[in-house]
RNA sequence: GGUGAGAUGGGUGAGUGGCUGAAACCAACAGUUUGCUAAACUGUCGUACGGGUAACUGUACCCCGGGUUCGAAUCCCGGUCUCACCGCCA
């Protein structure tokens, strides 16, 4: 959620950089949201007025009372009941417009950096980073949903038996592959700093909020409706919620967490190609790296970030590109995305791994999560967040690159992991 | 699922109708003292929205939402959550 006071401040500014989002109606959006403004606060201000009368002459009954002035006292009330009738119209109309700057305050999307590339589709976003060569596979290199039949390690059809379509099920080399993989980025992850979480995975209302989710894109999460919860998307959400309503002491940035999580999707209107074996799936293991940062420095946050992912890549030793995503492909509440893709050898396509965004202070607050500076005051923090990494497409990639004719080869880093270099039949 | 207790500022915890936005203590922060540390002393020490260059000042908030009253942290109703015990159970 944009910040009041800078809407107010810049409105042509904060217009100008919603456009370069592809935000619809982005000016009269923003001007309603003043305008709405302008009203709650000219309707707070005759309500102070009012209930400022009110605690005087209340103060006043008190004292004639206390004294024996009962007929003053009286005809006093009679004031305060004129009072109090007006107030309540009043707080009324002020809640009103109150709601109406929320409602139209939680639609406005998060501004991009300066450095996000202006376009609306995948195509426009910006390469910054593509190995020099893509791997020759031989001519019967095969597609990962073939391998992971061929070795018995991934049982789609088990998964839809259990539950559904997406929900696959890991057997022998495949689920220990699983293990490994998340128990070496958690390691990498804490050795690079970062404290080690295990969330809740059900999240309720309020958290959804708090990261962007709720209210308008509860159509991607799946609801346990009895208890009101949703299972989590990503990690991001109940680890980012450990900070709500929370003021931060400045000494105690960077704050850096990393969780490994199930991450749940609907995926609702997805189909073909993209959802083909593992590119897509309604539950997926993925390590995700949550930062709070201060404002001043949370961009170089966000490129440590990136290197630290970088590197993990390049360690399981797959081909790979760091895109700057255009301004109509970043999510809602990003200020500036960089998606990782590593190349799906036998399908001939990229497949994002991971997300590594900045959100600036959009989700602080939404979250009321602040740090308190060296003139006392509180300010917003920032958020940040990524994966490292995302499963399904890890494994993917790793089958299609890493195929041999004496099996699936583990790249070096994970065999201490795993405890076998290669998958084999 | 059953029964009972409770929800107050960073923490402990007082407050059962009227200068109480809230005692006291602890923690924290700043300062004095000090060779350093400690101790002692002094001061500061909730959040949000308004007004004012500022000093300052208005309003709201003692889990949430209603109600009673001139006046509610305090009384009443509804809800949520937490804790304890029992039951069940990885």
């Amino acid at each position: 959620m944009l910040q009041l006071s800078v809407i107010r401040q810049n409105p042509e500014l904060v217009i100008a950089r919603l456009q370069h989002k592809h935000l619809q109606q982005a000016d009269s959006l923003v001007q309603g949201i003043i305008d709405a403004d302008d009203q709650r606060k000219a309707f707070q201000a005759q309500l102070d007025q009012s209930l400022s009368e009110q605690n005087q002459l209340a103060r006043e009954i008190g004292q004639l009372m206390k004294n024996g002035h009962l007929a003053e006292g009286e005809a006093l009330k009679l004031k305060v009941a004129a009072l109090k009738e007006s107030s309540k119209e009043l707080e009324q109309q002020k809640n009103t417009s109150e709601q109406l700057v929320q409602d139209l305050l939680v639609k406005l999307p998060n501004l991009p950096h300066a450095s996000v590339p202006a376009g609306k589709t995948p195509e426009d976003n910006e390469v910054v980073f593509q190995v020099p060569t893509l791997p020759e596979l031989s001519a019967d290199a095969k597609p990962h949903w073939e391998l992971t039949t061929e070795y018995g390690i991934i049982d789609f059809e088990l998964g839809v038996k259990v539950t559904g379509a997406g929900f696959p099920v890991y057997k022998g080399q495949g689920a220990k592959l699983q293990r490994a993989l998340i128990n070496y980025f958690l390691d990498q992850n804490t050795a690079a700093g970062y404290l080690e979480v295990q969330p809740p995975i059900l999240v309720n209302e309020d958290s959804g909020f708090g990261t962007g989710q709720l209210p308008d894109k509860e159509g991607q999460m799946y609801h346990a409706t009895i208890d009101n919860l949703y299972l989590a998307p990503t990690a991001e959400v109940p680890v980012t919620n450990l900070y709500r309503d929370v003021i931060l002491k400045e000494s105690d940035f960077p704050v850096q967490n990393t969780a490994y999580t199930p991450c749940f999707r609907r995926e609702a209107g997805s189909y073909g190609k993209d959802v083909r074996g593992l590119n897509r799936l309604h539950q997926f293991d993925k390590v995700e790296i949550v930062e709070l940062a201060h404002p001043d420095n949370s961009y170089e946050v966000l490129e440590r970030m990136r290197n630290h992912v970088a590197k993990l890549v390049e360690s399981l030793e797959l081909p790979y590109r760091v895109l700057r995503l255009c301004g109509g492909d970043m999510s809602f509440a990003s200020a500036l995305t960089y998606d990782f893709e590593v190349w799906s050898a036998a399908q001939g396509r990229w497949l994002e791994v991971s997300s590594v965004s900045n959100f600036e202070s959009f989700q602080a607050n939404r979250l009321k999560l602040r740090y308190k500076a060296a003139d006392g005051k509180n300010y917003l923090a920032h958020t940040l967040n990524g994966s490292a990494m995302a499963l399904p497409r890890i494994v993917a990639a790793m089958l299609e690159n890493h195929q041999t004719p004496q099996g699936i080869r583990i790249p070096k880093a994970l065999v201490p992991y795993t405890g076998f270099e290669y998958i084999t039949k």
